[in-house]
DNA sequence: GTTGTTGCTTCGTTTTTCGAAGCCGCTATG
DNA sequence: CATAGCGGCTTCGAAAAACGAAGCAACAAC
């Protein structure tokens, strides 16, 4: 049926953002949020190699995301005792289930968003 | 259809992200950039209107996220000269061409992610 | 004339993000 | 053992973004 999640016409007398969508981008609407989800689509991954992956993300606020993302169930932390302890983040079930929304998104940049304005194109 | 967007496994040696997935949240990223977006879904709207929709905003940040919005071409102003002129907000093809996406997201928040934590549900 | 509405800007304060450095354990070198 | 590098995170100070309320200009109602 029609009405499933969309903003709400006129249910006391103004137009009310979608809820849900509210929530999703209380996570999402953060600065690379969406870039981890989308760099451990791959598979799990530790945090330098994140933390290389995405680029421009200096270590402080990668871990803070990470920290986030994990307390959201969105990522999962696993530490592998070696000896040479080292970590890894995985996406979660909850996590993995965005990624189709995520691919729709970068479907649609690639179509309607330009590679961007960078230098002067035609001179130089 | 293998590779189309994704990450790229190892092209020099490390992940990369998705760039297109970058561009987009780029936009989206923004703290209220799709909430503004996801309402003006129903049809076009005021400025007013949108503030009282997204709940939350300010007047300056949402005239903020207006301005960029419109400069990306994905939000359309009209100018209704009256005689009591009106201003109205809509999304333009390419801001349209967004909304499943937006819908992918929303569906998602809906299945999986909670209604928040709210005040204690069991605890005073 | 006063009050209320719409559309948007400006200013000062608070929150977020940034960026580099530092600590800890293990590995490689000398 | 001392030095140097890698990987995993944390802390600190600085810049940027968001907030919040007030203000200006035009129009409608009383």
């Amino acid at each position: 049926m029609a009405g499933s999640v969309r903003t709400t016409p006129d249910m006391d007398g103004c137009l009310r953002v979608d809820e849900a969508l509210s929530r999703a981008f209380h996570i999402l609407g953060k600065r690379w949020n969406a870039l981890v989800l989308g760099s451990l689509r791959g598979g799990p991954a530790g945090f330098r190699e994140l933390s290389r992956a995405i680029d421009g993300v200096s270590d402080s606020v990668l871990a803070d995301r990470l920290a986030e993302l994990t307390q959201n169930d969105l990522v999962r932390r696993s530490v592998d005792a070696g000896p040479p302890v080292s970590v890894s983040y995985a996406l979660t079930e909850r996590g993995e289930a965005l990624m189709p929304a995520l691919d729709e998104i970068s479907a649609w940049a690639v179509k309607h968003l330009p590679p961007e304005p960078a230098a002067s194109p035609s001179a130089g």
